[in-house]
DNA sequence: TGAATACCTGAGCAACTGCTCAGATGTTTC
DNA sequence: GAAACATCTGAGCAGTTGCTCAGGTATTCA
């Protein structure tokens, strides 16, 4: 309640105050080897960015929808029972993160996955749930 | 602001007011066949709650930390800067969904990956932003 | 041109999230 | 048992998110 927690939007990728960080507990070694071995700063905000943009029930039935071929926005809506205003917001930041495409046709705009690769992300995250046992009561922790 | 807005646990999957659903304006044969070949609501919630928990920077890298071996709290906390309390709330977060796994062994717990399906899903997504080309201004869109 | 259609966008609100703080729990050592 | 250590947990706050509403833009057609 001293400092004034920083803003979350960045993420205390910078190491800590230094009078406590340059002892570790158990294994100051490999503790210290690791540092140099994890993955940049600005790559962990654009990794975390594409996986939250996965991580939304609305935005999950979207690219499901999308991965069985482009769809315009109004069959979208109706397919998934959301105001077309919601399903454009969605899009909106889907296409920012490169995730969906759009495609215009005269007054209709039809959109697709951008590329195999979102995809085939997102059927390894279908195939990660669905082989993971029905995580009994931990389910809704926290 | 008529209807009172149903909470966002529960998303919406159930189809939208009959009334309002049975014609589509584009390709009605195509979005009725789209209808059974959708994701269905428990695993779609469950998709979802498995990519946001890896939507977050912080979760990135305990994670990023952990595909290189087990690790103590403590160490976790200290190599990320982070405090030993966020990392716990963290952690449990990530223990519930079946991410990581713990291992008690006298007073320190060690956590490591819970299977080789995360470090496929977490590399996968990896190498996804580092092909994607820099999302020129895209990128802050909302 | 004007009306209709399909989509986009900013503002604003209720719900959610990640952190800190304070204190509890479990384990080891004396 | 008591103290020290490592971790866990609930409450609470500020920042973020997903939706609706109201109105905007782009395209087609009479």
């Amino acid at each position: 309640m001293s400092a004034p927690r920083p803003a979350r939007a960045v993420p205390a990728v910078a190491p800590a105050a230094p009078e406590a960080c340059d002892v570790f507990h158990i294994d100051p070694a490999r503790v210290s080897r690791l540092r140099g071995a994890l993955i940049a700063p600005p790559t962990v905000v654009d990794l975390a960015e594409t996986f939250r943009a996965l991580g939304d029930p609305t935005r999950v039935r979207l690219l499901d929808a999308l991965s069985h071929g482009e769809l315009c926005v109004c069959d979208l809506a109706r397919l998934l029972g959301l105001s077309e205003s919601a399903v454009s917001h969605q899009l909106r930041l889907l296409r920012g993160l490169r995730l969906v495409r759009p495609r215009r046709d005269g007054r209709m705009v039809y959109y697709a996955l951008d590329d195999r690769h979102i995809l085939t992300l997102f059927r390894q995250g279908l195939r990660h749930v669905q082989e993971t046992p029905a995580r009994p009561a931990a389910r809704r922790a926290r």
